[in-house]
DNA sequence: AACTTTTTCAACTAATGAGTCGAAAGATAA
DNA sequence: TTATCTTTCGACTCATTAGTTGAAAAAGTT
């Protein structure tokens, strides 16, 4: 049996591959990036990756859990809080801004890989994803509702709402100021003045 | 010599094979692509499809060129029209869509791939490509002075638009119409409901 | 028809990269 | 110290794929 000393190491251990591999994806796109080159970055062989992770997969589906799961617990709470649907909105995205600045090479991938990776099966960060993506619509839906937001396919207006965001904190180099994001997804969702 | 007629043939074939590959990158994604897959699409054995290109480079820089070159010359004399800021880029951005909804295949490689291509030397695209950036970014300068934009930061609001557009336009399988488009990004621009 | 040029491709080479194996080094426990 | 379990990796295999070659078919020219 592994001590749980033992057990803690070996996380750290997959944890400090998991960063290699996203230092080397920020240089070399998550494509070309090879398995020795992950090893290498992360000090250890390619075969000692081999002994943490049983596969390429693996280790993209390890990141894809992580970054999925952390974005939920982060906007979890602002979910119950009572909150018309524009102000939770809006504190949700400026949310999911803070956590992925904090983590830029994580998001980065997590928002530009999904596409390359077969899911086979449905994956638990699948699970994540579809959470957060259904209440970010239903507020929207209900801000349609209820006038706060501009009277639009919803879809469409997620998709609006998505692209903005990619385009102002992911494929940004500068960091966008907090108030400046929130400005325009308002703009965006409910143009009035106030 | 090549008779004229046999030039035209020649210019065919390229083209059947620049639109075979688009075809496999849309199911395959651009990374996973092969040589030999591309060449079966477009109906030719590989060796042949060497014979028109010397590379895979050579494929992908062709798509390049012809993409932002059509985009260009689409958008170009709406530039010259007498039009204050506000109006020229809601109708050079609505043009843009159009164009792209019209060859969604071109487009969603050609605003997805640049970052996978190494551009040992500046290619041909790269000029159409930064000459439409800097057209953009111009009229969002004047708008601003102008007072018809909304006064952010211009490398804020070109990324802010990029992205929308990409969100509504791009990774978008539903096709938005042209005054949805129009509508957001003047939300954007310039959030006054006029 | 005889000859030249253009187009085609099956079968090859060479390089790269995912994944394996077996042996050895490092811990831990008895 | 000896036995056992955990971690490491050099050196392999095997599959894939970019790019080449040489020969032959097709088209064009005289």
């Amino acid at each position: 049996m592994l001590s749980k000393r033992k057990i803690e190491e070996r996380d750290n251990r997959k944890k400090n591959i998991i960063d290699g591999a996203l230092r080397v994806f920020k240089i070399c796109g998550i494509e070309k990036t090879t398995m020795d080159q992950i090893a290498h970055e992360s000090g250890f062989g390619k075969a000692t990756l081999y002994y943490y992770y049983g596969s390429k997969d693996e280790v993209f589906i390890d990141i894809m859990v992580k970054g999925w799961k952390d974005l939920w617990e982060g906007i979890e709470t602002l979910i119950i809080e009572e909150n018309g649907p524009k102000i939770k909105f809006i504190k949700i995205i400026t949310k999911i801004g803070l956590i992925v600045k904090n983590n830029k090479n994580l998001y980065g991938f997590l928002f530009t890989a999904p596409k390359h990776i077969q899911d086979t099966q449905a994956h638990l960060w699948k699970t994540y994803q579809d959470r957060l993506y259904a209440i970010l619509k239903s507020i929207i839906d209900e801000g349609i509702k209820k006038k706060e937001f501009v009277n639009l396919n919803p879809e469409v207006l997620m998709k609006a709402v998505g692209g903005l965001f990619h385009g102002l904190v992911i494929s940004n180099e500068d960091e966008v100021s907090e108030s400046d994001l929130e400005f325009m997804v308002n703009n965006l969702i409910n143009p009035k003045l106030d």
